[in-house]
DNA sequence: CTGGATGATTTATA
DNA sequence: TATAAATCATCCAG
C-alpha cells in the first residue's frame, strides 16, 4: 500500500520534475504530516494551478530549459552537489532492505495449485500430479474414466490461469522497462543512484505479484469450486428413469440364473439404458456400464438378502418377459421345427448355464440375433415352451390358481446363496421352498 | 418429517 | 480385478 504511493510520487516526480521547477517551488517532502499550515496549503494551490495551465507551449520550454540547463557548465558542478546532499539525506538507502519474506499465503497458493497441477509443467507432470491428487482424495474408481470431464474442465483452467500469469508478467516487464528508461533519461538531470532503480524495479515487481497473487487465489477457488461440484455430482444419488430400471430388471430376471452381465451384455444395457439415463450430463458410454455394473452389483446382493420381497417383481418381470418373448419364441419354435433342431445344444456354452426363458428373451430381445445366444434357443425351444406356458398362465391370475407359490425361485442360487458355484440351474419354476413369506400379492 | 428404496462408495476377499 | 458385503447419501412417497 504505502508502495503504491510511493511509485506514483516517483513517478509524478519524474514526469513533472522538469516543471515544477520553473516557480522555483519544489513539492513539498512526501512524509512530515507536521504542519500542513494555511502557508502550505497555499503553496499546493499554487502548484495545482501551476500544473493545471500547463500548455504546450510550456512543455516546450520546459523541455529546452531542460536542454540548456544539460548543456551547462556548471551542471556537472551542480549535478555532483546534488548527488552529495542526496547522499547525506540518506533517503534513498530507506527500504533497501525490504528484503521480502516468503508471503505464506502465497506459498500455500502456490502449493496448491502445484497439487492440482494447475501450475507446475506441462501436460506430462501436470497431468500425474492432477491425477495424484485427485487419487488422493477420491477413491480407486475415479482414474480415468470418470475424470475425463473433470480433467478437461481443470485444463480449461490451466490455460487461462497460464495466460493471465503471461499477460502479467509481461506487462510487468514492459512497465518496468518503461520506468527504466525515464529513470535513465532522469538520472542526467537528477541524482539517481542504482539502488534506487533497484528499489523501484522491486516496488514494481512486488506490486505486479500481488496482482498475480488475487490470479492465484482466483485460480485456486475456481479449482475448489469445481471439484467440489465434481465431487458433489459424483455423490450425488440420481433415480434411473423408469425405462432403464425396467430394461434392467429384465435383463437382471431373465438372467437369474447367472446375473452377471458380461462386458458387450453391459455395453448393450448401458447403450438401451443411457437414451433414458442421459440426464447424468455427458454420459459416456464407459459411464453408463460402470453405473450397469452398479446395479447389477446392488441388485443381486439385495435380491439375495431378501429374496422373498424381489419374488413379486421376479414375477413380474418373468410373466412380462414371457409374453413379450411368446411371439419370439413362436416363431423361433416354427423356425425350429421348419428347419433342424439339430444345433448341439452344448455348443459352445461349455460352462455357461443353460439359459431359462428369460435367457432366451435377452438374446431374441436385447442381443437382437447374437450368434451364440441365439444358437442355444433352437435348442431349448421345448423346455422354454413348457415354461413359457406356465408362466403366461400365470400372467393371467397366478397365485391364486396354483396354490401361490408357484413363483420364480432363485434357481441360480445355491445352498448358500452364492451364484458363481453354483450347479447348472434347472430352466424352470420350481416351487421351491419359497423363502420366507411368499406372501402371494393378489392384487394383480 | 420419516422410513424405505436405491444409486454410489468403500472395504474385504478370492 | 471383479465381486460381495457393508455403508453412505440422497430421493421420494406417504
Amino acid at each position: 500500500m504505502d508502495e503504491q504511493a510511493r511509485i506514483m510520487q516517483a513517478l509524478g516526480g519524474v514526469s513533472l520534475a522538469g516543471h515544477s521547477i520553473q516557480g522555483g517551488m519544489a513539492l513539498p517532502p512526501p512524509h512530515g504530516h507536521d504542519g500542513i499550515d494555511d502557508g502550505r496549503k497555499q503553496d499546493i494551490g499554487d502548484i495545482l494551478h501551476q500544473i493545471m495551465t500547463i500548455t504546450d507551449q510550456s512543455l516546450d520550454e520546459a523541455q529546452a530549459k531542460k536542454h540548456g540547463l544539460n548543456c551547462h557548465r556548471m551542471k556537472p558542478a551542480l549535478f555532483s552537489v546534488l548527488c552529495e546532499i542526496k547522499e547525506k539525506t540518506g533517503l534513498s538507502i530507506r527500504g533497501a532492505q525490504e528484503e521480502d519474506p516468503p508471503d505464506p499465503q502465497l506459498m500455500r497458493l502456490d502449493n496448491m495449485l502445484l497439487a492440482e497441477g494447475v501450475s507446475g509443467p506441462e501436460k506430462g507432470g501436470g497431468s500425474a500430479a492432477a491425477a495424484a491428487a485427485a487419487a488422493a482424495s477420491g477413491g480407486a474408481s475415479d482414474n480415468s474414466i470418470e475424470h475425463s470431464d473433470y480433467r478437461a474442465k481443470l485444463t480449461q483452467i490451466r490455460q487461462i490461469y497460464h495466460t493471465e500469469l503471461e499477460k502479467y508478467e509481461q506487462a510487468c516487464n514492459e512497465f518496468t522497462t518503461h520506468v527504466m528508461n525515464l529513470l535513465r533519461e532522469q538520472s542526467r538531470t537528477r541524482p539517481i543512484s542504482p539502488k534506487e532503480i533497484e528499489r523501484m524495479v522491486g516496488i514494481i515487481h512486488r506490486k505486479f505479484s500481488s496482482i498475480q497473487m488475487q490470479l492465484k487465489q482466483s485460480t485456486c477457488e475456481a479449482v475448489m469450486i469445481l471439484r467440489s461440484r465434481f465431487l458433489d455430482a459424483r455423490r450425488k444419488r440420481r433415480n434411473f428413469s423408469k425405462q432403464a430400471t425396467e430394461i434392467l430388471n429384465e435383463y437382471f430376471y431373465s438372467h437369474l440364473s447367472n446375473p452377471y452381465p458380461s462386458e458387450e451384455a453391459k455395453e448393450e444395457l448401458a447403450k438401451k439404458c443411457s437414451i433414458t439415463v442421459s440426464q447424468v450430463g455427458a454420459a459416456s458410454l464407459s459411464q453408463t456400464q460402470w453405473l450397469v455394473s452398479n446395479w447389477f452389483g446392488n441388485k443381486r446382493i439385495r435380491y439375495k438378502k431378501n429374496i422373498g420381497k424381489f419374488q413379486e417383481e421376479a414375477n413380474l418381470y418373468a410373466a412380462k418377459t414371457a409374453v413379450t418373448a411368446a411371439h419370439a419364441v413362436a416363431a423361433a419354435v416354427q423356425n425350429s421345427q421348419t428347419n433342424s433342431p439339430t444345433t448341439p445344444n452344448s455348443g459352445s456354452s461349455g460352462s455357461f448355464n443353460l439359459p431359462n426363458s428369460g435367457d432366451m428373451f435377452l438374446s431374441m430381445q436385447s442381443l437382437n440375433g447374437d450368434s451364440y445366444q441365439g444358437a442355444q434357443v433352437g435348442a431349448n425351444v421345448q423346455s422354454q415352451v413348457d415354461t413359457l406356458r406356465h408362466v403366461i398362465s400365470q400372467t393371467a391370475g397366478y397365485s391364486e390358481a396354483l396354490g401361490g407359490n408357484t413363483m420364480y425361485s432363485p434357481h441360480g442360487l445355491n445352498a448358500n446363496g452364492g451364484w458363481h458355484d453354483t450347479t447348472t440351474p434347472s430352466a424352470v419354476i420350481s416351487p421351491t421352498e419359497g423363502p420366507g413369506s411368499v406372501h402371494s400379492d393378489t392384487s394383480n
